[in-house]
DNA sequence: TTGCGAGTTGAACGCTCATTCAACAGATTC
DNA sequence: GAATCTGTTGAATGAGCGTTCAACTCGCAA
């Protein structure tokens, strides 16, 4: 029963990369958050980097618990379910008036030459995301043409979702993620239309302003 | 006629910047690169974040003349001109072994409370580039449907061109980034296909892998 | 010849950073 | 009750950071 340190050090740790970005966060930042001695950080991790690592790994494994089950709660339907994600991300971004939406994609950027396990483990959280939405893609079945490529599909999603933060957390202004999800349900409309033989049909929304 | 110094300061910082990051890149590094002494760049700069104000203003002149013109060289068709740009990032992507990518995207993800100027000039890098590019959504014309709105599908493609980035740097792979391009070239052809009455009738080729 | 301003020099400053370490506390084990 | 293990303490360390500054060079104008 070891005392809860390790975790209210994650934790002080989780909330200043997504708020201040890794970086510019300094260990005595960390340190002061959680209320803890700079020996017992180096008691559980060998360093700032490894600090890293394990927020990194506790993203990961809260993509489904933490991410995607509370966005999709109520929401049965795979092709919904994409959009209601996004909406979630628009709600973080909001909620923080644009100044910080996927704390991920923020670190991916700003680190240039990311040692290879930071690496993996961010390529690993979007791995992640995307094959949850390459799921639902998959589920919707014939909804979609048999041509379009699911997983490119998800990937596209995910690429909607972080450019999307990036100019709206630029210009603080929901603007530019609304114009970029706007178009994507647009894209994901007209694919339904176009392969509505089988399913249900869908009525499509003009994309205007 | 007053020497190179400053110039050199910029090109030194524009190339470390793009490398490195900011935050990552030290005033003696910058020294460094350009051969100048500490004193010669407080002598032309208040300080580091002026030395960035100075890059990115850089950047802004230099969309139309060292961006947009290399990239549409002998591309006449306005659509055509939007994926040539993201070919060109493409190149970019390759050339560096997709280790780095767009400059301004990585200077905003990587700045998470900058100084109003900073966060201004970067807006306005992010606004000339989608107007160039709305350009060429208005200037299709009826190729497109009059529904869509010619803004937000110029901003979908800087933010598919920012995100394919953000991914294909991560695992260091083009493939995100052709997943996300290829998506909305099939939708742009889409696009197209529907509206179709008028113009040159557009041949739908598959989005398939 | 003197004076001046633009540009240069590079050592020095104060600060913050990540990290270390010897000493200590308390529970558990033998 | 001695030894051991896990965890804690917080001052100290040394490197690197952005920035400052007094002294200097040099071309040019008066």
């Amino acid at each position: 029963m070891p005392p809860d340190t390790r975790e209210r050090l994650l934790h002080a740790a989780i909330g200043l990369f997504a708020r201040k970005g890794y970086a510019s966060t300094s260990v005595a930042d960390i340190l002061d958050a959680a209320g803890v001695n700079a020996g017992s950080l180096y008691h559980f991790f060998p360093g700032k980097q490894d600090v890293l690592l394990a927020v990194l790994e506790t993203y990961r494994q809260g993509i489904d618990p933490m991410l995607l089950q509370p966005a999709w709660d109520g929401v049965a339907d795979p092709i919904e379910r994409v959009f209601a994600l996004l909406g979630h991300y628009r709600e973080y971004l909001r909620r923080t008036e644009c100044t910080y939406g996927c704390p991920i994609g923020s670190i991916a950027l700003e680190l240039h030459e990311p040692d290879p396990p930071v690496r993996a483990l961010l390529a690993a959280n979007f791995d992640g995301w995307i094959s949850a939405i390459e799921g639902c893609f998959i589920e919707a079945g014939d909804r979609l043409p048999a041509s379009v490529d699911r997983r490119a599909l998800a990937i596209f999603a995910l690429t909607t979702m972080e450019g999307g933060v990036m100019l709206s957390r630029t210009d603080r202004t929901l603007d530019a993620f609304d114009a970029a999800v706007r178009m994507l349900r647009d894209y994901v409309d007209r694919l339904q239309a176009s392969g509505s033989s089988r399913g249900t049909p869908v009525t499509l929304s003009p994309p205007g302003p």
